[in-house]
DNA sequence: GATGAATGAGTATTCATTCAT
DNA sequence: GATGAATGAATACTCATTCAT
């Protein structure tokens, strides 16, 4: 683009930033459909750069899926946000449900990553950190308007959207959409009337921590 | 054949039926723990075997775990027959969908199996052969005895007990029972009273056989 | 495209060809020497290179070895052609044998991939082809001249270039040009005066591809 | 057989000698058809018996193989004794070459054990040992009688069987007479009329020693 | 900085051989 | 003696990561 001169200084860190973009998004599409198990060349082929950039551009596999990861991190976080200012406060509990179950529904790489321990578990934990507060704030907000029940806790949301994802997983190739029959039915479930005490009780947001830690921890064994 | 002398050779099968025993209890052990990219080498490590004696008692990799995914449809299979005995029809669907998560709990190998299909995916044909009937007989009973909703089919059962497996290995070191809780959700979801259409519908039989089979095929491209 | 700079990714190459050439000649030994059951290792470490070197520029066991066979296919099939501008057509046939002798002679992987199919036996059925016109042409030539005897079939050649070739490889530590005097003797027997009708028929064209097929799939069901 | 009593003693090295016939049997036939990459569990098993009991009566599968090479020499020299035999000097010649070349074209182990120094090589000179006195006089004789060229010399004789062998393995599938076809090409040629000198000259005996001791002393940097 | 070549430890599987029963 | 169970070194091939150009 630019034509003639200045090969060197800011053109440099141009192009280099360009290739991180490029690798991401290489990355991105390579792991939607081919799981985490793609091998870094396809992701550099598809990129259309050499191996060596994708390592000096991100230390590892891991970190570049790390980086992946918050990326959809970053969304999720402004998805929930948006969700929070939903005329209706339910609507916008359950579209929040909706749109994290899309985003899985379509990634196989995330799926893995959120469904099985062996690719940086410890991500969840800090997504946990990240999107908590939005989302407290979603289930108070719904709660209150009395369209949520009370024994909903906000720990209850990543179970909820870890349990459309594997219907996600299981369905994806026949009937990608199926995971909305399972959303129906939770939120049957969810609304205040009629509904049978839950037990045993939600996790505290101490006890959700350790959830995620055991299972880093036990990927930290593993290699 | 003649039960009494043949001293010989009976006492080696006893070693040997011994051994195969071992493997099979390190390999579930380790599979479990630790998913099915674990080693056939790691398996005999925790049987105190050699390598090759794994394989000369099973074939394949592929035919452990899939001796070992049989013994839990074995398993499955007798628990779905008890639960259609249940005085309470309602109870005895409950009751089962209990059993499966209880059983997937903390089974990391198991959940891959069924999930992700690199081992044994016919075999997750089988099981659903086998199980089928059973659970069409639970749902139905349920049914009319108008304890759950109509718009529910046996396909939604292997859904939501994959969905309750997820909840318990996510939880399972730190509270291993948390999956009652999304059970006692669903189950306020699946009495008849109040319900939401339910949408899209469940899969049919064939379109759950094309799940299946899709994974597969799935996996086979992906190499 | 560009022949001037691009002083990058050029010198890269010149290495990269460099290895390349250097696996080929290893494999090209090792392979002559302790035939086709030679380990990509040994290849490997005869070239100085890790094995994933070899695996990089040969994406199989049988590329590699297929790659070397090309390469004395080219070689044949040149002298085949230069034999039959002989200006003495007898001559000219005669030096064909004798060059195909000598390059089997000593060379153990060749003979085993001409008699015993486990590596690219597509590999001789297009050598085949690509020889054959050239073979045909060089039997009809001294034919028609009178020198050869009718009854001989351009599927003979093969045949005595593999039975001199088999002299060739029992002799060679001791007597490396004793093959020449198993030349001669059937030189003698393919002369059109006085010889006794050959029986069995030569092999026609056809079944010459069966031959060679039939090597395939007895390799096939081998294993 | 016996009846009752004599437990021990002689009828225990009946039965053992009982099984070393069966195996060898077995170890033909597997031989003869699969080629001696074949197992010795596949040998024990055409045996009925365990690979511990080959192994009792053979100390190797090398001691197999060699003890199998064994039967067929003695066939060999009783072949060539017959020949010696013969009315016509040249037809016992010729029927001695015919003898080996049948022989060979059926047992792709044998020809595996003829034409690649893969298996016991040093058997090969072992063979010459015993065969060559008859040979010799075969050869002598159709020679006194004016039938056999005079440059023709016994040694020529292993490298002949050797191209007949070559011929056999070569076609076996699908025309596995067609060595007969060669076998008449070179009859053809031994005919003393209208005969060219042969060179270079034939092996000495000596020589011919050399021959099979080079190849396996290459065996023995092999492995 | 970018490239892609090189590396080698790691994986599933086989088979000759040994040894407990 | 016979059995077949156990062993482990060996083989083809892959892939995350490093490094020379």
């Amino acid at each position: 683009m630019t034509p003639i001169a200045e090969p060197t200084g800011r053109s440099l860190r141009k192009d280099a930033e360009r290739n991180r973009q490029r690798i991401l998004r290489a990355a991105a599409e390579v792991f939607r459909e081919r799981g985490l198990d793609a091998t870094l060349d396809d992701v550099a082929r598809r990129a259309g750069v050499g191996v060596g950039t994708v390592y000096r551009r991100f230390s590892d596999k891991e970190t570049l899926v790390a980086e992946l990861f918050q990326e959809r991190i970053d969304e999720l976080v402004s998805a929930a946000e948006k969700a929070c200012e939903a005329d209706d406060p339910w609507d916008g509990f359950v579209s929040y449900l909706e749109y994290v179950a899309t985003t899985m529904a379509g990634d196989l790489g995330l799926r893995q990553m959120l469904l099985f321990a062996t690719y940086g578990r410890d991500r969840v934990a800090y997504l946990r950190e990240q999107v908590r507060p939005v989302v407290d704030r979603l289930v108070t907000r719904a709660q209150q308007a009395g369209a949520l029940r009370a024994d909903f806790s906000a720990t209850d949301v990543p179970m909820l959207t870890a349990m459309l994802a594997t219907v996600a997983e299981y369905a994806a190739p026949v009937q990608p959409g199926l995971w909305r029959r399972y959303l129906r039915l939770m939120v049957d479930a969810l609304r205040p009337d009629g509904a049978t005490p839950l037990a045993p009780p939600a996790l505290t947001a101490a006890e959700m921590e350790l959830v995620v830690r055991a299972h880093s921890s036990r990927e930290a064994t593993r290699r």
